[in-house]
DNA sequence: CACACCCTACTTTTT
DNA sequence: GTAGGGTGTG
């Protein structure tokens, strides 16, 4: 604490504004790279150091690895600190659960609840389907999650009218209250209810408000610009803004990039106007990019009109230009980013570490994976939660979470065909009518009343079943850990992956399985290692709360190649942003509103802001969606860059001819050929320079003569007689004129 | 209950 | 174009 005093000075007026600010709501406008992070937690320092109680300080965030962060960097800063106590830092949904967990009776819960993903809900939304006598309806199960999401996001319960219309023409407008009530009987709530109920909890009971506004007189928010509806109910209960509170939000309006999952980018920009009176520091002193880099993300981010407005800066020099590359298609693409990547590793001295790859849609990742391996230059594929979203490590959760929560129904059916043991959808609808009509949960009714209606193997199989979790439960009571347990109950699932991985015809993929299992058991035991005395509920909390992006970061050694919305928060030394073609980046679903194409401009804007010395961003002529292929003008957005940022156009590396002289211009971003004909599909013109008879090169094949022109489906075509392949028919923006020098190829 | 085949659907995804 | 799910059959 004692060189806190030092490391204030160290900081610049606006970071020093916003850690000394003393009460009354402030909003801090922390642009890309201001050092956010250190001013946040040199604020919470220091309000400690100035008499505040550590624990009347609640610190929110969105992610697990940002509260994790906070934490440390602030008890690092207080170490040796006389008073105990430490700031309460969570992630919203953490903080959500165990208040939930507190007053879980109010809402027809127990404390033993079970939280829902996403595919629990479509599960649940199935069996309230069924029970409406509907059947399944497994594609219209997706559509009313997200209604429900979109709701319960906004701050409130979903209203009927708001169904996809084919579920009210099914007959389905009750789907969303069944939905509720078949989610207490669960014991369960989904994601959206971790910031929904307890907001109404908060808005129906001022007393209760009132004790936990008294326990957390200050109030701290990350990540601001990404707060919904239902979150910014929270807040009002917890820093009503007539009381002038302590309420700190940090954000940046140019980096929301989740509206499209209820984020309101209204709330970072109206913030003054929620909070009267409130306080505005802007950190636009950048600490991460070059001045290049930073202009041109300036220049491109001030085409939008939501937002506040700031300018980022930095004291140092310029930098490298930023290079703009095109291609005629995506294996080119992806094979220069390769090509490139090998030169910068070699010449320049980095690692592939250094470099990361930025997609708009995790679909892009194809071509350039491939391209790296064939390169052999090491590369990741970040994408967040995909191990406890495997078959088999949902199978082994279902399990545990019925231990701790008999009357988890999407668990029960899960885990009762994990292994197979003879009780099939019969005997589950058998005993669902039954539960139904009892108004109670398939274990409820199985240890009520017995079983009624089972019998052979199926009876023998749901006896199995049942005791052995009744076996684990009665374990854990007696004393035994978790992980031991968790052993046990796991042991039928564990021996058939054992078989299907020592049968020849599993192969991989059964001993990837029997792996992923085990690993689970032993993240069990590692968490517990950290945390002793943890129970299995505050783990299986865990494992639902944290995603895998979490500790993803550890690309080690590596190309990180990553959507830019996992990207953010992160940084490195070279950046590539691929795709850069309208439909693409801007993405064709923003097409629709200003409000979208903003949103996707900010999303450019994160990705740029990722790089700190090198930015590289390319597009391709077209593009392949799905099965068709359609030519993509270039972004918008290539032609906001200013060209003092960019390095001179080069034509592109690979496929060109040898003497080429190219049929088009390629197009810098800020040419009058970007935005004119160049790119339209006539569908069929011919295109001036090729005729029968001209001498072509193509990108693969190499050089050829037209010998008749024709139109496709889609665009006009040459057929073009190859020495190498004899006649093909290729589509003309494939080809380039060659001009050889005079004579002809034959020769 | 396992396997095969067919049909459909398909952005991003902090928790 | 492909993967995953749903349906139908052995």
């Amino acid at each position: 604490m004692a060189d806190l005093s030092t490391t204030l000075e160290a900081l610049n007026p606006a970071q020093r504004a916003a850690v000394l600010h003393a009460t009354g709501p402030l909003l801090v406008l922390a642009g890309a790279g201001s050092g956010k992070t250190r001013v946040v937690t040199l604020r919470m320092a220091r309000l400690i150091r100035d008499g505040v109680e550590p624990g009347h300080i609640l610190a929110l965030t969105f992610t697990n690895k940002a509260a994790a962060e906070m934490r440390a960097r602030c008890l690092a800063l207080v170490d040796g600190g006389e008073t105990g106590g430490t700031p309460v830092v969570s992630t919203f949904h953490a903080f959500g659960a165990r208040f939930l967990r507190a007053h879980a009776a109010r809402l027809g819960r127990t404390e033993a609840f079970t939280l829902f993903d996403d595919d629990d809900q479509v599960a649940l939304l199935k069996r309230a389907f069924v029970s409406l006598g509907l059947g399944e309806r497994a594609s219209e199960a997706r559509g009313v999650r997200e209604v429900i999401d979109a709701s319960k996001n906004a701050g409130r319960t979903p209203s009927p009218t708001e169904l996809p219309p084919e579920v009210l023409a099914a007959g389905g407008a009750r789907i969303a209250e069944v939905y509720e009530t078949l989610l207490a009987r669960a014991n369960a709530f989904d994601f959206g209810d971790l910031i929904l109920r307890p907001a109404e909890l908060l808005d129906a009971d001022p007393a209760l408000a009132a004790r936990v506004r008294s326990r957390y007189p200050w109030v701290l928010v990350d990540e601001f610009q990404d707060t919904n509806a239902a979150q910014m109910a929270w807040l009002r209960a917890l820093a009503p803004p007539e009381t002038c509170p302590n309420l700190c939000v940090v954000g940046d309006d140019d980096q929301s990039i989740y509206g499209w999952r209820g984020a309101d980018v209204d709330n970072i920009l109206g913030f003054a106007r929620h909070w009267p009176g409130a306080t505005i520091v802007r950190l636009e002193q950048n600490y991460r990019s070059t001045g290049h880099i930073l202009d041109a993300a300036n220049a491109v981010v001030a085409h939008n009109r939501a937002r506040l407005g700031k300018s980022l800066f930095t004291v140092d020099g310029p930098g490298e230009a930023l290079e703009v590359r095109d291609f005629p298609s995506p294996r080119e693409e992806a094979r220069w980013i390769a090509t490139r990547i090998s030169a910068l590793c070699r010449d320049d001295g980095l690692a592939p570490s250094d470099v990361a790859v930025l997609l708009r849609t995790n679909a892009l990742s194809l071509d350039l994976e491939e391209a790296l391996r064939a390169s052999r230059i090491p590369a990741v594929m970040l994408r967040g939660r995909s191990f406890y979203e495997r078959a088999e490590v949902r199978d082994a959760l279902a399990w545990l979470r019925l231990v701790v929560n008999p009357d988890d129904d999407v668990a029960f059916r899960r885990a009762v065909g994990a292994p197979p043991r003879g009780v099939g959808e019969t005997t589950l609808d058998r005993l669902a009518a039954a539960a139904s009509s009892a108004g109670c949960s398939l274990s409820a009714l199985s240890a009520g009343r017995g079983l009624p209606a089972v019998k052979g193997p199926a009876a023998e199989g749901l006896r199995d079943f049942l005791s052995r979790l009744e076996a684990a439960r009665l374990e854990l009571s007696a004393g035994a850990t978790p992980e031991r347990v968790a052993l046990h109950l796991l042991e039928p699932l564990h021996q058939r992956l054992r078989g299907e991985a020592t049968r020849r015809a599993g192969g991989e993929d059964a001993r990837a399985r029997l792996e992923n299992v085990e690993r689970l058991v032993a993240a069990l035991h590692a968490f517990r290692r950290e945390r002793p005395g943890a129970t299995l509920g505050d783990w299986l909390e865990s494992v639902r709360l944290i995603s895998d992006a979490d500790d993803l970061e550890t690309a080690g050694g590596a190309v990180s190649i990553l959507t830019v919305h996992a990207a953010k928060g992160l940084e490195f030394p070279v950046c590539f942003v691929v795709g850069l073609e309208e439909g693409s980046f801007p993405h064709r679903r923003g097409e629709g509103t200003d409000g979208d194409v903003e949103e996707e401009r900010r999303l450019f804007y994160v990705a740029m802001t990722r790089a700190r010395r090198r930015l590289v961003l390319t597009f391709c002529r077209e593009r392949r969606t799905f099965a068709e292929v359609r030519r993509a003008p270039p972004s918008r957005f290539l032609a906001e860059l200013p060209s003092a940022c960019l390095a001179p156009h080069v034509e592109p590396v690979r496929s060109e001819p040898p003497r080429a002289r190219f049929g088009r211009t390629l197009p810098r971003p800020d040419d009058a050929l970007f935005r004119d004909e160049t790119y339209d599909d006539h569908g069929g013109g011919v295109e001036p320079g090729f005729r029968p008879g001209a001498s072509v090169w193509h990108g693969e094949l190499g050089q050829g003569r037209i010998v008749a022109l024709g139109r496709g489906a889609n665009a006009a075509t040459a057929t073009v007689e190859f020495p190498s392949v004899g006649r093909r028919a290729i589509v003309l923006r494939f080809l380039s004129l060659y001009e050889d020098s005079g004579g002809h190829w034959e020769d």
